[in-house]
DNA sequence: CAGCATCCTGTAGGATACTG
DNA sequence: CAGTATCCTACAGGATGCTG
């Protein structure tokens, strides 16, 4: 095993990250993309760019700094990118980048799961509540 | 348009789910399951039943107040079933229900993502600080 | 329009200790 | 073993007002 070629340790260095570590940094990345409001902005990016104004209305009841917070976040791990265009008053396009429209398909697989199965959910909490109930 | 078919009435029924909207059940639910500690509980009941302390091992560093929350919570919603065998000690199993699995998938893609793109994150995460302190 | 700065609050969630 | 109960606090995140 002192014979790795380069391809194996590679793959044997991909396999050390591991978010069910605590330290380990994906730990922080599985965080951060598991944030709802990451969530819901990259799936308001799927159809193409789009402006700061156009964002919170889309993604309903963010305010603006959570909005703000989010897509530096977003930015600065690669997932979207920022394009400043000068005019009177400024212009800000926000679009995914190769990485961020990597994810995207998990995140809207995720919208998805949630709006297919709200019913079955909700069916499912009553019979939780009730059984609750009768115990109590 | 007074004479759709259940077919049709369903579908539209279905498609007023939006998590976009801040009102709608479904942004609760997208909330939960964009969870970390959700997706991570999730993912390590992947290989079959697992009981509470194996549970807090294989996520490492999740608080016992916030397994039992995650599993209440996820156990609610009909995603896993809480199984106890009267035994001394008690013994209890986790598993996940069919609801549960049909949502496994996404939480494995979403673990297994952060763990392989991480370096590319780390890339543009240099690179964003970089200039931003060049700006500075 | 696209934010940033500030203030303020609730609560997520960790640490710790105890129990059937 | 599988939790519950309690305490405590850091920070998520909303509201508001200002600015280039």
């Amino acid at each position: 095993m002192t014979t790795m070629t380069a391809r194996e340790r590679r793959a044997a260095q991909k396999s050390e990250y591991d978010a069910f570590l605590a330290l380990c940094p994906t730990r922080q990345l599985f965080a951060t993309i598991s944030d709802k409001w990451v969530g819901l902005v990259l799936v308001a990016l799927a159809d193409g760019p789009q402006r700061y104004n156009a964002l919170s209305r889309i993604v309903a009841g963010i305010s603006p700094k959570m909005l703000t917070q989010t897509l530096r976040t977003l930015e600065r791990d690669g997932m979207i990118q920022r394009t400043v265009t000068a005019s009177v008053p400024v212009r800000v396009d926000y679009d995914l980048t190769a990485l961020g429209r990597e994810l995207l398909p998990l995140m809207v697989g995720i919208k998805q799961w949630a709006q297919d199965h709200m019913d079955a959910v909700i069916g499912a909490r009553h019979l939780f509540d009730r059984r609750d109930d009768a115990q109590a």
